[in-house]
DNA sequence: TCTAGTATTGGAAACGTTTCCGGAAAACCG
DNA sequence: CGGTTTTCCGGAAACGTTTCCAATACTAGA
């Protein structure tokens, strides 16, 4: 392992110059810079990440924290990270930043992992998801100033930037279609009661339905983790439901691989029996019937999501002169089969 | 931000004495340990990592590399990953290191990746998954002389620590008990070429085939990505093959799902129309007709990969005198209902 | 040619921690 | 009680980098 005063050395140099040329100072000549820059690759050299780190206060890390474990919030749900991730990890990479995931143990507290990874200063900034109603984490996060971005909404409000997915228009827009198709007894999926989101959905569908005349009834309101296995549940719930819903609306891409096996293992089939509309994903693509399902660019979120964490960086903020960015991310809808327009043909099943 | 010095300062004490106290050094006594304790959470006084890390050369991180994007590995792989990563971390956090997913872009090469991360120093060892045939990362660590484990074996061994999962015993077991069945066309799955883990299956299923007197027949042979999607794909294949296969065995967790629904939609049921042993999974759980699976204990194997890397690096050998670790991972067959043995009913479809 | 300004450089301090080393005090032993 | 060992402590150096500051060399303007 050579360092910078080696590289110094064999360049008949002293290392403030070496630094400066390495670093692209505005106070060193491009000449140098380029011999430097020569030798460093001949030699092998990579500047000390600790080094730089003590001088300089910064890590040069970005995290994204998860829980690992066997509950973890849903794991169809990885794809979706994964995705958004990407776009995120594409941005840092620009400024030669580095985006890793911390993994909190399910035997510990995601509060106290946060407190400990802040206070350990092994990131720069951080994104937080699963944003909950009330999140403490949003508000210790601004206590410590340290940079961070909302991957969803809370009402924990500190001024903090966030990204969210625009649920908003998925609740309204999936009742509004449901309703025109004749629709009255419709259902919607939720999350557990701390997810921000879960509100956002509920509130909008609700109101959606509120101003065709129709109301919510609460034994259509399915609570389910947003994984396969949350909707093969739901699927179990509507069919013991006495009097059952014609229509559902998802508010995740996980539940309606589970959704459609379980209806269908009672012959129930969406698009025919009962309409579906949910969110895409690749999983969803090979769904039979097709699914009726909103998309959005999980990459491009990933982009924004990094754009608005460097603007709200002070070393990074020219660069990205974005102000504090709060931000719904649109959906579009993709039209398919599963809440197909000749439905209304109600089966005996439909008791 | 309050650093030793202060802490010192405030205790009446040198820096050194501090130091010593809070790293339980035996030359200091238990008396001053205790007020150094006290004082440093009264005063909310935190290591400061980057300059512990530049003095001692570690990082107290310990990294397991995957990459992000649309085309990662499989998308269900996720909860089996976070199984195995909390136990990793649950053997780490015992001796105050921590773990972190060091994710890749899908826009960079993963050999290069790694090295970066290596040469940043970022972590003190490193676990990698999906170890390939021939796999360069691992003779670039051992050059690089990084403590790692491979969760997964290779052809490519310098003598490193690896666990993996016990697919001679999954291939083997799979074919013999098809067999005793009564099946003859018995297809398997395999992943990319480049997996290690294909050819072990494959070698496998293959000697156990023979040893009843049967071959492995090419168009039995299955390639797909370990995903649900990948089992629907399967499902595809195996409906336009002239001579469908009576039996397949599936070597791993996830598309076992998205067979299942391939198939259904075809009207083959499996354990009546064609005979499926997989492995078990918590979205296995919910299929009907049951699965015929291998269960492994995800998070013990993750422990055992924790210790297996503790054992690997000098600081913590002691702790664990085990040697190089090389385990194959144990895996027990439980019976259900998809390779029921009232088979052998051939329906029409069976062409 | 001299001066003022600019471009580039080297020296040295600083970031926060651990650890080596020498020394002082205490404990032990005969 | 003298000497030897043990226990504990403080001073200071070191890890590798960045950056402030002063100094030098060069350029341009008069």
């Amino acid at each position: 392992m050579i360092g910078i005063k080696r590289l110094a050395k064999h360049l008949n140099m002293s290392i403030s110059t070496v630094s400066r040329a390495l670093n692209d100072r505005p106070d060193s000549s491009e000449a140098t810079r380029k011999r430097v820059r020569e030798a460093a690759t001949k030699l092998g050299y990579v500047p000390n990440q600790s080094g730089r780190n003590l001088r300089s206060g910064t890590t040069g890390t970005i995290g994204f924290m998860m829980k690992t474990g066997p509950e973890i919030i849903g794991q169809g749900h990885t794809h979706f990270f994964m995705n958004v991730l990407d776009g995120v990890q594409e941005v840092l990479l620009r400024h030669k930043l580095d985006l890793v995931a911390l993994l909190c143990a399910s035997t510990e507290d995601a509060d106290d992992y946060l407190r400990r990874v802040v206070s350990r200063s092994v990131v720069d900034g951080l994104i937080i998801s699963n944003t909950r109603r009330v999140d403490p984490r949003i508000s210790f996060l601004a206590d410590r100033k340290v940079p961070f971005v909302g991957f969803g909404r809370s009402t924990t409000d500190v001024g903090q930037p966030w990204i969210d997915i625009d649920f908003e228009t998925i609740a309204a827009e999936s009742i509004n279609r449901l309703v025109a198709h004749g629709h009255k007894r419709i259902a919607i999926s939720l999350p557990h009661d701390d997810i921000n989101l879960g509100h956002v959905f509920h509130e909008n569908a609700r109101n959606a339905l509120g101003s065709h005349g129709l109301t919510l009834d609460p034994q259509y309101i399915y609570r389910s983790l947003p994984s396969e296995t949350g909707g093969y549940e739901i699927a179990q719930k509507i069919v013991v439901t006495k009097i059952r819903p014609t229509a559902i609306a998802l508010s995740n891409e996980s539940s309606v691989i589970g959704l459609y096996r379980g209806l269908m293992e009672h012959g129930i089939l969406p698009g025919r029996d009962i309409a579906v509309i949910g969110l895409n994903s690749p999983n969803s693509r090979y769904l039979s019937p097709t699914l009726t399902g909103f998309h959005l660019s999980l990459h491009d979120l990933g982009v924004a999501l990094g754009e608005a964490l460097l603007a709200s960086m002070p070393q990074y903020a020219d660069a990205y002169p974005l102000g504090i960015v709060r931000k719904v991310w649109p959906v579009t809808l993709v039209p398919g089969e599963s809440d197909a327009l000749n439905f209304i043909k109600p089966k005996s099943l439909i008791a």
